[in-house]
DNA sequence: CGTGTGATGTCT
DNA sequence: GACATCACACGG
């Protein structure tokens, strides 16, 4: 098992080539007795003041939302609807701040216990494998799973319980396999042009990401 | 398979 | 009042 962990120089990149670099790429969640591997496989990107689905569209940071403008590799969670959580890393863009979204990954380690996170099964020895395609298929599934909260938005990656391994990069291995899509979710009404933006950066005919047809 | 809706915290 | 969501109910 790869334990190298990716220093947060990664991040400091264009936040695209970021996002696209993240394909492929272990995320691991680290406690006493208990670690949790998974390989992301769905992203989106969000920039600031010209993009009106991000937080960071006002151009001044909040409480909240600093950590999008501040030292790339940064974690960002924030609270969705009340009951479930988003994990985001910060990368700049053009226009400043910016964090890419973690949408979806593939367990690679520890799913029964990132089953028993989201509240499918009771207990880990209880997991059967044939629930597999949709237990981080979302970025709110991702974070139960994972056990993820705003408690940690604001840390470095790698320097708490989360960090990223370089596990088999899809856009270097097999860059054909990047397919991009616009972003899910978004709202119409608000977001205008933002919305058919191809900002959803997706590991082309994998079974683990999220809206997927078929 | 599809669409509709309720749960719920934190932001503007 | 909006929201970068999810699970369940229901109809075909």
């Amino acid at each position: 098992m790869m334990t190298e962990v990716i220093d947060t120089a990664f991040f400091d990149r264009d936040i695209h080539r970021v996002a696209r670099d993240l394909l492929g790429r272990t995320l691991v969640r680290r406690r006493s007795d208990d670690t949790r591997r998974a390989r992301i496989v769905e992203v989106e990107v969000y920039e600031g003041q010209n993009d009106a689905a991000s937080h960071a569209r006002s151009g001044e940071p909040t409480d909240r939302t600093w950590p999008m403008f501040d030292r790339p590799g940064r974690i960002y969670v924030y609270t969705i609807y009340g009951m479930y959580h988003c994990l985001n890393l910060r990368a700049p863009s053009q226009s400043g701040p910016g964090a890419i979204l973690i949408r979806a990954a593939a367990p690679v380690e520890g799913a029964g216990r990132m089953a028993v996170g989201r509240g499918l099964i009771a207990t880990a020895e209880r997991y059967d494998a044939t629930m597999d395609s949709d237990l981080l298929s979302g970025p709110g599934k991702l974070c139960q799973a994972l056990d993820i909260g705003p408690e940690m938005s604001g840390e470095m990656l790698g320097d708490g319980m989360l960090a990223l391994e370089p596990g088999e990069p899809v856009c270097q291995n097999d860059p054909d396999s990047v397919d991009s899509t616009p972003r899910i979710g978004l709202n119409p009404d608000t977001c205008g042009e933002s919305c058919r933006w191809p900002w959803r950066y997706i590991v082309a005919d994998s079974p683990w990401t999220s809206c997927r047809a078929g």
